[in-house]
DNA sequence: CCACTTTTTGACCAATTGGTAAATACACGA
DNA sequence: TCGTGTATTTACCAATTGGTCAAAAAGTGG
């Protein structure tokens, strides 16, 4: 009994919010929270000012409700590195799942970034109640795989924040990505060059 | 002979336009291009918005001589890579330039990343003209230098790019990072770690 | 102290922008 | 087909914002 009180949204009601959600990160991830405005969102829509009123209460509101449905899948990929699978390989995968989300969502990736470098006024608490104790926990898990010998020793946190930031680079910069490789193909190598970054960074050694 | 013309800027205008541009750095930083609103820039300056439009034609004039100003020091690092010094070594202090840069001028990193993020729309000439033959330049030299043996055979402009987005990341994140850490003192450990992940990946093998 | 230039300000504008209110068009079951 | 709640639009506002302009200050050299 997925409605308890009754049908809540119409098929119009859902189409239409997704179709305004859908626009706003157009629009959101391409010029800030500020940069943007209710007009060109509309017009992204296709549908007018007022209606997109309707859906929502506004343009925070928009912005809010973007950015909370985005954390569910910006963590995903963090919450699935298993306790119990190779560490090594994890790893190497987590950054895979990583390098792959900025290349299929390159909107989402700015729309973050946007919202943290401007320190983050609308989603700090969610990082706090959110992002944090899932960090935590996944660093405890990566020092204990480290203190059993099966990764190199190195500070979990860093290790975290370096593969955050190499690969969501080929999503926020990717203007300046393209400049300089001057090739249309979507940073080709990249996955190549970060697993060996990766892997020989986290080899443990051998005496 | 500096000025050809005669006496170009009072004392006056030196220290005001200064004064313009700091606040401005300030403010551009912090909200992005269009977050940022004169009056903001004029309070944060001691100066009146008339004022302002005194010394700068507009609100994008101010900004577009920040950005020019900042091309400077923010190559400034990259040019200094020696074709003639240790491969290793150059590099690494390549590294530590960065992360320095990221902690003595975080306002200038978070600027830079604004407009990246959003497609470099009054950059974009300059990246052509200014950052893409040092790159292509520099890449070259590192190049070359894997072939001498010198160093690990990677690819070089994703050597850079990792370079970039780990080190820049501890400022444009900052929030973030902070939130994360819960600790004031910034980012303590991470001149070991990136130290460590870039000697681990460009270590020659031995073999 | 005076003319003359540079700097600063107060008053004002037109355009943009987030948002509202009321009227209208529409879907849809009885 | 009709009535009722849902959806959409038209017309409008108040506040903000980038920018102007003429007049007033403040320097500055003689």
């Amino acid at each position: 009994m997925p409605d308890a009180t009754a049908k809540k949204t119409s098929r119009i009601q859902q189409r239409n919010r997704s179709l305004i959600l859908d626009a706003a990160l157009d629009v959101f991830s391409a010029h800030g929270y500020r940069g943007a405005t209710l007009d060109q969102i509309a017009e992204a829509a296709g549908l007018s000012k007022p209606n997109i009123l309707y859906y929502f209460s506004g343009k925070e509101d928009i912005h809010v409700t973007l950015l909370s449905q985005l954390m569910e899948t910006w963590l995903d990929p963090l919450v699935e590195l298993d306790p119990d699978g190779d560490p090594m390989t994890e790893l190497l995968d987590y950054v895979q799942r990583k390098l792959d989300m900025a290349r299929d969502l390159p909107r989402e990736s700015r729309l973050f970034a946007n919202e943290i470098i401007q320190g983050a006024p609308r989603m700090h608490p969610h990082l706090l109640s959110d992002l944090k104790p899932l960090f935590d926990e996944k660093c405890a898990l990566i020092q204990r795989w480290m203190d059993a010998g099966k990764l190199a020793p190195v500070d979990p946190r860093h290790l975290i924040f370096s593969i955050w930031s190499t690969t969501q680079h080929y999503a926020d910069f990717a203007t300046q990505v393209q400049v300089l490789l001057s090739t249309d193909a979507a940073a080709p190598g990249a996955d190549a060059f970060l697993s060996d970054l990766f892997s020989k960074l986290l080899h443990p050694a051998t005496a």
